[in-house]
Formats: C-alpha cells, sequence, structure tokens
RNA sequence: GGCGCUAUCGUCUAGAGGCCUAGGACACAGCCCUCUCAAGGCUGGAACACGGGUUCGAAUCCCGUUAGCGCUACCA
C-alpha cells in the first residue's frame, strides 16, 4: 500500500470459455494502472474448477489479451498448482483457532438449507464443536470442512472507486475454506495466491464487492498485509442485464472476426467505465497509458454499445498510422480469398493507395474488404440498383460510356489531372455536369453508385483496366438493348 | 427475505456548492461541402429518478423512497 513501490496488480480468469469484454476491459483497466504507474501486471489462470476449465479457454485467453496487446510481466500463475499452500493455508488458520472443523456433510448442510428455506445460516453454536471432541472425531478419521470463524466487529476498507465500504461482519457467515475433499474455496486460494504473488492493488469487477470482506479477514488471519481495492463497475448488454450470448457477440475474439481493430477495442473499452476527464475519445494505446488515472474511474455499470464501437472502430480504421492497421486489413482482404499477402506485398505501392482510399469509407475491416473486392476480382457484377438509377437510358448510356472510353483511351498520360480535364471537356462538349459522366462511368469500373472518387478508380484500376471494363459495359449495354428490341 | 453497490440526454460520459440557460461523443433528423459514398463542418430534438432537508445558493452535501444490479454455495 505505500506509495512509494509500484504497485503489482494482476488480472485473474477462470478459464471457462472465451475472454469475455467484461473480462478484457477488467485485464485492460488493470494493465492500464500498471503501465501508467511503472507497476507490475501479473496474469493468473483460475483452473481450480476442473470440470470446467479446459486448455482451450487457457489459450482463448492468452490470445486474447496479446491481440489487445495486453502483454503480462513474469511467468503465468496456475492456480490448480497451488493447491498443497492452500490447503496449509487452511490448517494454519485451524492451528491459529481462527477457523474450526465442519464435520456436517455436503448432503446434510444442503438438506438443512432447504428445510430452513431462504434466510438459512449455519448454527456455530452446533457446528463449532469443543476442541477434544473436534481432535478425537478428525483423528478417527472422519472427513471435515473447513470453516473461517468470522469474529465480532466490523469490517471495512477505502476502495479505490468507492471511498469507504462497511460491513458488519455479523452478517458474514462462517465460511467454508477448505471443502472435505481437501481443495480450497475459491476466497481463500485467492488470497492465498494474491499474498504468494505479492499482489499490492486487486482491481476487479463490483460484483466481488461482498467477497472482500471475507478476503480482509483472511489477510488479516493469514497475519499478511492488506492490497489496495478498487472496484469497478460491471459492463451489461443493452437490455441493462448482465452481458450474455444473447446480445450477439461477447467474446473479444468475436470482434477480431468482425473486422473490429484491437486499438479500437482497447479505446471503446476504456471508455466504459472510465473518462480522462475531458472530452478526449480517440486515444492510441499509449495515450490512453499516459492518460490514466483512478480519479476516471466510474461507479455507475455501463452498458455496452455496437453502434459506437463501430464508429470507434472507423475512427481508428481511417486516422491510425497505415502500418499500424495495415496488418490487420491485409489479414481480412486475405480470408475474404482476394489476394495472397505477397501479392500484396508484391504492389506494395499500389496497396497502400488503395487502403489510403477505402480505409476513410469504412467501419470494419471486414467492410472495407467488401468494398476492395471489385479491384481484385476480373469482372464486374452490375448492383441492379446502380443500373435502374444511372443507365436507365440504355442508348444514351452506351454513347455516352464509349465517349468516355475514346476520351480516356487518347489521354497521353494516366493521371488524375488529364482524365479530369479531358472528362469535363467531354462532359462540356456535350452540354451535361461532369456527374453525368461520372456516375454511369462508376457503374461500369465498380459496378455500384459508391466509391472512392473517380479519378482515384481510375487510377487503382489503371488504363488497361479501366478501358476494358468501359468496353465490357458497353457490350452489357449493347445485349441489354438487343434482347429489348428481340 | 438479509446485506451491499449504483442512479446526469436512448447509450457512453463532463460536472467534485455559484463558471449550468447542464458541456462533449455515439445514434437520430436537417443543412453545407461534393462526381457518388465516406470523412469533415454547421444546426436541431434529447437528461440531473422522486420526495424531503442543509445552504444566500445544490446535478453536486445529508436523509428517505423508488428502481436496477450484485452477493447471500463444500461455484468462481
Amino acid at each position: 500500500m505505500s506509495a512509494d513501490h509500484p504497485p503489482r496488480l494482476r488480472f485473474a480468469p477462470s478459464p471457462t470459455g472465451f475472454l469475455h469484454v467484461g473480462g478484457a476491459r477488467t485485464a485492460l483497466l488493470n494493465w492500464l494502472y500498471a503501465r501508467h504507474t511503472g507497476g507490475t501486471f501479473l496474469l493468473r489462470i483460475e483452473d481450480t474448477d476442473r470440470a470446467r476449465s479446459t486448455e482451450e479457454s487457457t489459450r482463448a485467453i492468452f490470445d486474447g489479451l496479446r491481440w489487445l496487446g495486453l502483454d503480462w510481466d513474469e511467468q503465468v500463475v496456475f492456480q490448480g498448482a497451488n493447491g498443497e499452500r492452500h490447503k496449509r493455508d487452511a490448517f494454519r488458520l485451524l492451528e491459529r483457532g481462527l477457523a474450526y472443523r465442519d464435520f456436517t456433510t455436503a448432503e446434510e448442510l444442503a438438506r438443512q438449507r432447504e428445510a430452513a428455506g431462504d434466510g438459512f445460516r449455519i448454527d456455530r453454536a452446533r457446528v463449532d464443536l469443543p476442541q477434544e471432541e473436534s481432535d478425537r472425531r478428525a483423528a478417527a478419521g472422519e472427513p471435515f470442512a473447513i470453516r473461517f470463524r468470522v469474529p465480532d466487529g466490523d469490517t471495512a476498507w477505502h476502495d479505490a472507486v468507492h471511498d469507504w465500504i462497511r460491513f458488519p461482519n455479523k452478517d458474514i457467515e462462517d465460511f467454508i475454506i477448505l471443502r472435505s475433499d481437501g481443495t480450497p474455496v475459491y476466497n481463500l486460494a485467492v488470497v492465498s495466491d494474491d499474498i504468494e504473488m505479492r499482489v499490492t492493488f486487486v482491481m476487479r469487477g463490483d460484483d466481488h464487492i461482498s467477497n472482500t470482506p471475507k478476503q480482509i479477514l483472511l489477510y488479516q488471519g493469514l497475519g499478511a498485509q492488506l492490497p489496495r481495492f478498487a472496484h469497478v463497475p460491471m459492463i451489461h448488454g443493452i437490455d441493462g442485464k448482465k452481458l450474455s450470448k444473447r446480445h450477439g457477440a461477447t467474446a473479444v475474439g468475436d470482434y477480431a472476426q468482425l473486422g473490429i481493430l484491437p486499438a479500437a477495442m482497447v479505446n471503446f473499452l476504456s471508455l466504459l467505465g472510465w473518462s480522462p476527464g475531458d472530452d478526449t475519445e480517440v486515444m492510441s494505446l499509449y495515450e490512453l497509458i499516459r492518460r490514466f488515472s483512478l480519479d476516471g474511474l466510474q461507479r455507475k455499470a455501463a452498458i455496452f454499445d455496437p453502434k459506437k464501437l463501430e464508429w470507434m472502430n472507423g475512427q481508428h480504421l481511417s486516422l491510425d498510422p497505415l502500418d499500424h492497421v495495415e496488418p490487420h486489413i491485409t489479414r481480412a482482404i486475405v480470408d475474404a480469398g482476394l489476394a495472397t499477402a505477397e501479392s500484396l506485398h508484391a504492389r506494395r505501392e499500389w496497396y497502400e493507395q488503395l487502403l489510403t482510399q477505402l480505409r476513410v469509407r469504412a467501419r470494419t475491416t471486414l467492410e472495407l474488404a467488401q468494398q476492395a473486392r471489385v479491384y481484385f476480382e476480373p469482372t464486374v457484377t452490375y448492383d441492379e440498383e446502380a443500373i435502374a438509377k444511372f443507365w436507365k437510358d440504355v442508348p444514351t448510356t452506351r454513347s455516352m460510356l464509349q465517349a468516355t472510353r475514346d476520351r480516356l483511351a487518347t489521354l497521353d498520360t494516366w493521371t488524375a489531372d488529364a482524365m479530369e480535364q479531358g472528362l469535363r471537356a467531354l462532359a462540356e462538349s456535350l452540354g451535361v455536369s461532369g456527374g453525368k459522366i461520372f456516375q454511369p462511368l462508376r457503374v461500369a469500373l465498380v459496378g455500384v453508385t459508391a466509391s472512392p472518387g473517380i479519378f482515384d478508380v481510375l487510377l487503382l484500376l489503371g488504363r488497361d483496366t479501366s478501358l476494358a471494363r468501359l468496353d465490357a459495359a458497353v457490350r452489357w449495354l449493347d445485349d441489354a438493348s438487343g434482347a429489348a428490341a428481340s
């Protein structure tokens, strides 16, 4: 707790699924604080629930964190490997008289709980046996769980986001710390590991607030120094309920698949429950580290709004340094089957032009890849709406496209200036506005009504392809008028 | 039921007693720019949960109510 030492923080997920956005946000906040203060960020996998934990999930957590760019210090700790220490700590508490054996079987306990209904509390007077009897039954080999004997008084702590939180100990039941099979219960395992890992700052979801007094009691019983606590708000779905599958994508991996950039995800997540204090919204990881402060932490649960995430992604997609976003876009383009990474690299200059044109127009890399399709595939498919809108009058369109083609073909140089000059002159000679030429041309080149500026498209496509597409459009229009005539 | 946490536009938030006629962003609508689409610019509608205090003065402090969420396991 002393301010003169950099803090040690940890993220401690249980590997029972993929890295959830809620977990990712908790990890991010811990990471940001560690990096901001020059502290240490540790990772602990809480795999004590053998039945639900999988290696695949552990890998998914590593992958998710790495994708977000959240690196951890020191060796990853696997909680399941620390069973012996957890057990030792439980017995230490027992020997010090701070805990006691409970010989009630789990089945009996369940029966009592059911019979008593809602407000069931164990009766310490009946369960906490006289020392001799407890020792005798234990010596006889009778199985027992170990319960922590909650002392009188209050347990309070200064929370970094909530200020003081106080619990009367009478509201805390003597809780089990070691099961009768010798395995630790969550609160004991967490405290035992956090002490061992020398964690000085525990930042976690506020669903853990009611665990905290129990854990503080355990720290005290074990004679360890308390860490600082910060309980951050949860993330909810659009209906205000806990984020779940019903809300669509909830794993960070899902968002990678949907074309979201890690920089955008991190930026968006950081602003859910935290604010830099002013109106700044679009920030790089570096800026987030620099500006992060506990003061900006919110107390209220935040609702995950995918719309704003998309907007944020669009911002990063178009504003971040190109070499930051390029690998992610390239993956989307390769995944879409448009090109190989090698072929893109071979045409590096052209590819950068393409990205420069497209990235300001797309909100996701998926969307960008979709828009890029027409620059990779040999033929153009004409969108029905585009035809209806700009190729309505077939003979007129045909002659205009033919004239456009001829004019472009006579250009000395294939530059935007030359094209513009030539095409504007053509428009003037035909007595129409530039748009009357550009729009049908756009349909001929890309098949749809939306694209980068028409000269940029011509540049990207190149002279040969552009002229070939114009020829193909003229042929298509010939077929159309032929079909109409017969 | 008990205990705890929370409460500013639909959403994310600024606000730490007078700077608030409550600011920004997303979304929505309109306009401008313009060869289209984006981006950008401008404009508009939109909030201090309710009721009591304290104070010359409250979104900000206190109490209560209501609502939401969490915990109440030999789950994590």
